[in-house]
DNA sequence: AGGGAAAGGTTGCATAGGCAACACATTGTA
DNA sequence: TACAATGTGTTGCCTATGCAACCTTTCCCT
């Protein structure tokens, strides 16, 4: 295997991301081939398999960086699940998912899963993250930890994703009044 | 040497061009070093060798770049030098002037130079191009019309570097009211 | 069903690029 | 002046990428 490291591999490993993002938006998923991006990057097609098994290893890396360029730093940095930090992270997996299904096109259901799946882990360790690093109140139970956020990030996750389907979609004001307190009081942080 | 057609060969260069065009907006030409450029591109510094002698024959390729994205389609194509072509040539030649001295900063006198007789050359050659195409009146000696295309490029230039003093600057219509029937007047294509 | 085109993967070899080390030149400074 | 620091330019060795060839799998057309 290549070193990560290597300015090259960071390179070509950029090339690759960008040109999928790029292709995805004018092609659905399952009609892209390996070929495409290869083209598109301006690379070989053989290099490609040195970086990724195969394009749904690079779709969940792209899902991931595109996660990690939405995230607000004060959520990154969060130290505690505050009500602000549950908002931010509400809104935000709310666009992701708009910008992902306007952007691209999701004409795959393979596609779409991998995505919602993906999106929800990330929330999910994010969400975790943030227990752990302030002495939460859920006690020092690790897989008690775990379940919460797993639980929690899926809760947004999933109302986000119905959002979607809502008349007053634009209005996220409304998705936020319903997911918050549903959210806090889970924890046992309700207000 | 390297193989020019290589695609890691053009997207170093790319790469290369690119940084150095970035160090120019906010360092002085002579304060660049290669190692700047090096960091810039993500390249080995090593590896700028493989492709430039040094930072003067990067400014070169750099300045013949710049020149190639700002002449209009319609000039590159023209097959006879008309009014409207002389027009574009002296607005074009101004504008990259403004360009250059705005965005550089053109602190360095070898800088300056260099880029002056660059633009003049690619002005002269672009300006000889045209009276080939077209079957030009000035008849089929190619020394004259070598030497017609220099004097009309080195006019051209040098008028619309002195605009750079001149107070109406931004009036751009007194520089071609007053270089366009010089020009065509000596080429005995006047109206 | 069958057969050809296109996509998925893999391999060996040639070349470009990364890295570290080196000698030399230039510059700044005590 | 001297000497340390920084930049220039080069070299040898290693790794990543390009390329062409190859086989396999999938798809699609009749």
């Amino acid at each position: 295997m290549v070193n990560q490291e290597d300015p090259r591999v960071l390179r070509t490993r950029q090339l690759i991301r960008t040109a999928f993002r790029a292709l995805l938006r004018r092609k659905g998923f399952d009609a892209i081939t390996i070929k495409d991006i290869a083209q598109e990057a301006t690379i070989n097609r053989a290099t490609f398999y040195a970086h990724f098994e195969d394009k749904y290893a690079l779709l969940d890396e792209v899902t991931e960086q595109a996660f990690h360029e939405m995230i607000p730093e004060r959520v990154a940095d969060a130290q505690e699940f505050t009500d602000e930090i549950c908002d931010q992270l509400i809104l935000m997996t709310h666009q992701y998912i708009v910008d992902f299904y306007r952007i691209c096109r999701m004409d795959s259901n393979s596609m779409a899963k991998l995505v919602d799946e993906k999106i929800k882990k990330m929330l999910q360790q994010t969400i975790e993250s943030i227990f752990l690093k302030g002495g939460t109140h859920l006690g020092p139970d690790r897989h008690r930890i775990k379940i919460m956020a797993a639980m929690t990030g899926s809760a947004i996750y999933g109302a986000a994703h119905y959002w979607l389907n809502v008349e007053e979609k634009d209005r996220t004001d409304g998705l936020v009044d319903i997911v918050r307190p549903y959210v806090l009081n889970g924890l046992g942080l309700g207000v």
